[in-house]
DNA sequence: GATATTGTGAAATAAATATCACACATTCGG
DNA sequence: CCGAATGTGTGATATTTATTTCACAATATC
């Protein structure tokens, strides 16, 4: 339909000869700021550019367009295709494929997912959950459900270096209900619920609610019903050119508040660092306990570099 | 007339809390490309939100506007003084926060690894291992290390709903030497290796390599020495301004890896559907089996809307 | 002075918006 | 399990607003 490549502003300065006195006055007020004035009506343009209606009307026809609101729709086009690539139209990621194939396809709906998360996330918010995660006085609940409980598995395993205390437990699993016994208020939950919303969590979500607990919630961008007990919830993008939802962005989020709560809890009295081993070690009651023979050196180890 | 500072992206977000179902649907139909959807018809807006027309009307009210036109309008002032803002700054992505904020510097970092990865893969090279994966002739064990095992359980998550046939074996387990003597000739290994790189998973992965097994490597930038064994090999670049790496980037080809697969798959005798269940859960014996109530609804209603 | 361009005013047409009433679905509280 | 409350879509309509077009006068151009 639009030639692709010509934008209306080209066209626009292309034909600027061939243009009439106001025609040509009225191609510079639009070209003006571009393109906010053209979406507006067609009247406003016209006194915009202090030239008539009829003026308007006829160069919009000139320009190859069957009346103002196909003009009109195709700018809207080319807005939106520009804010699609916000600055540089990026190559393709791997360039040596066609721009169809699944990996460049798949890349750019990520990416895609993370602008749009990225955006709609008050920065705020997200150092408060990080500090609230960061208190080591109360005690740390990650819950995952079927899938996302290797997600939960993820961040238990990092939480269980820098802070201890901490339990995963796993919605699906049947013996969640035990650990919500020695629940105390202020404990802190972090869940995990993406569509489909599994009832599970939401129970255990409320149940911890209704003890007080404070619960932070990852979820997607529908949002799980869980954010009704959440203080804190982070909504994911996670479409993607599957049969399956992308966790890349809700990784991310999970990785940088890692990092933070990292920092957070650096600044804390250094004494926590001395036994930081036994803490982790002794509450650490996931089902899936697999690995208890991580050491101090894999924290250092890891900054290396 | 307008807030000024405010614009109608950030009071949308503002406001999502106070929004029903369709009107959040609506508002992130919006958000999705922001501001040309919101510069069309009204009535365009609803269908491409798949919203009803009153719904629409109804919010915009709800969002403080006489009515649509004065809605548009605000929107156009936006776009006008955006266009008025020369270089658009290097448009942090949540621009409510300093680009300084960990946030941003954090998705920076994960683009930028993103970039060098894919810019660094061969597409047929990654087809080829996506063929491998999709044979169902043969045995598959997805293999995963003591962080890395949570990548492994992902891929094991879905594989067991598309192909069956598969084990999650941990090489931190001192279990696995068991399951290598049912490996044969031509079974599949999916080997997860980051730094630091574990010496359980090298001799795993040279054992299988020995009885003829293919391996598929998910490494690191620096390669795990796993890759002498391995027919294919995938190294994310995967730091970040964090003490720990950030595995985004291989978690982004692995689900590229599993999204082709299935197209894979599916291209095959449907067969294979009657039966999966049952094949996948005979031989699914990794240690820590969490969930075997996944059902074929799944994969039904992951690809809902 | 002949020609082309432009504005005016108006009117016809088309389109979009704002509402309404009502049916249907969902949620919530008991 | 039921009924109330709320949210939502449908279809219809009134109202408003835009667009398109016309005839004609005014103006500029050569």
């Amino acid at each position: 339909m639009s030639p692709a490549t010509l934008t209306i502003s080209d066209r626009i300065q292309k034909q600027l000869d061939d243009l009439t006195r106001a025609e040509r006055q009225l191609a510079h007020s639009i070209l003006e700021n571009y393109p906010a004035s053209g979406l507006g009506p067609l009247s406003a343009l016209a006194k915009d550019a202090e030239v008539s209606v009829p003026t308007v009307a006829r160069m919009v026809q000139k320009l190859g367009f069957s009346g103002y609101p196909e003009f009109q729709a195709e700018l809207r086009e080319e807005l939106k295709a520009k804010a699609k690539n916000p600055i540089a139209k990026h190559e393709t990621w791997t360039d040596a494929a066609p721009s169809e194939h699944l990996l460049n396809r798949f890349t750019e709906a990520v990416i895609d997912n993370i602008r749009h998360t990225l955006g709609q996330i008050d920065p705020s918010e997200f150092d408060r959950a990080c500090e609230i995660v960061a208190d080591t006085e109360h005690h740390l609940y990650i819950v995952g459900g079927r899938i996302t409980h290797t997600l939960a598995e993820y961040l238990f395993l990092h939480m269980q270096v820098i802070r201890g205390r901490i339990t995963h437990i796993q919605s699906t699993s049947n013996a969640w209900p035990h650990y919500l016994l020695d629940v105390k208020k202020d404990d802190v939950f972090i869940v995990f619920d993406m569509r489909r919303y599994e009832n599970n969590t939401l129970k255990l979500a409320e149940l911890a609610h209704a003890k007080g607990a404070r619960v932070i919630l990852f979820t997607d961008q529908w949002r799980s019903p869980v954010h009704q007990f959440a203080e804190v919830s982070f909504s994911s993008r996670i479409i993607a050119p599957s049969a399956w939802d992308s966790a890349a962005t809700p990784l991310l989020l999970l990785e940088t508040m890692i990092s933070t709560v990292q920092g957070l809890t650096w600044a804390i009295p250094k004494i926590e660092w001395k036994h930081w081993k036994t803490c982790s070690t002794r509450p650490n009651c996931s089902e899936n306990s697999h690995d208890r023979n991580n050491t101090p050196s894999h924290v250092a180890t890891a900054r290396q570099h």
